[in-house]
DNA sequence: ATCACTGCAAACTATTTGCAAAAAG
DNA sequence: CTTTTTGCAAATAGTTTGCAGTGAT
């Protein structure tokens, strides 16, 4: 599944008319090998340095541009500071759930189909403390369409 | 109701131990008396600054701080750039959807309690072609509580 | 009169951009 | 060989902070 998803992403980039260059694998690479499902992008070059240590930070940002362009990488804004990128999987996207702590901004993911029943699990279940909640839409509003 | 409620900021403002300044009722004022729901730093400040020039930023950052550190102000971090705050509503809150046109960042607000078929509803009745939606639970984890 | 609050400017953090050198195709 | 991409450094944008003066209670 890794390593078909990691085909995917490099001839998605390909066909796309990008080079595929070291860095660039690296930072996909890492990504999807790593089960930190949320990378900062600061995250993402500290650990692609380890092995790419000439590797500038303005390269990651292009990077996860770029992929988010190609609609490869999802970009959240859970809290304070920065973005956060991870894959998208076809099969759970658009049905998509985050819990984040308020505390120490650990963002940790739900896969569900139910909602209201959604919350008293994750209360019970994972033991998270719900103060809050937000539903988010994204998509082409009424003006934007020509 | 804006007044109502309007009143009952101002005293949890005093109650919590804060002064109350002409530049902090000229936040919450405006704030509450415009229609638009969700307000950047920005433009706080630039509606602040018509009636009272001196304003200065900092002013409006530390100001919408303190309201959400009351728990009046709820942060939002919709997409690029900046925050943006709307006061907590008690009736609608903790069922707070949000539609963002990813083209001009306009953020409209949906009042609902179904769900499954609320998608449907938007891109009919609202004309506003969904992409992609977040739901994200804000709370304390397992690790946080002491 | 006291202590919180303000405005300003400088500091800080995340992100973007210009550019010359390097490298992918 | 051409055109994209890279790394660096400088620029930008949003937000925070230090500080001396101001003002609410």
């Amino acid at each position: 599944m890794s390593t078909i998803s990691l085909n995917r992403i490099l001839s998605n980039v390909k066909e796309n008319g990008h080079k595929l260059t070291p860095q660039r694998r690296y930072i996909i690479e890492i990504m999807m090998k790593n089960n930190q499902e949320h990378w900062s992008t600061e995250e993402i070059y500290a650990e692609v340095k380890k092995v790419c240590p000439e590797i500038g930070i303005a390269t990651v940002y292009r990077t996860v541009q770029m992929l988010e362009e190609l609609n490869l990488l999802t970009k959240h804004h859970f809290s304070e500071g920065c973005s956060r990128y991870e894959f998208a999987d076809e099969t759970k996207n658009h049905n998509h759930h985050h819990i984040v702590c308020t505390k120490c901004g650990k963002v940790m993911e739900i896969q569900d189909t139910y909602f209201d029943e959604l919350e008293r699990h994750i209360q019970d279940d994972m033991n998270f403390n719900i103060t809050n909640h937000t539903v988010t839409f994204y998509g082409i509003c009424e003006d934007c369409k020509e």
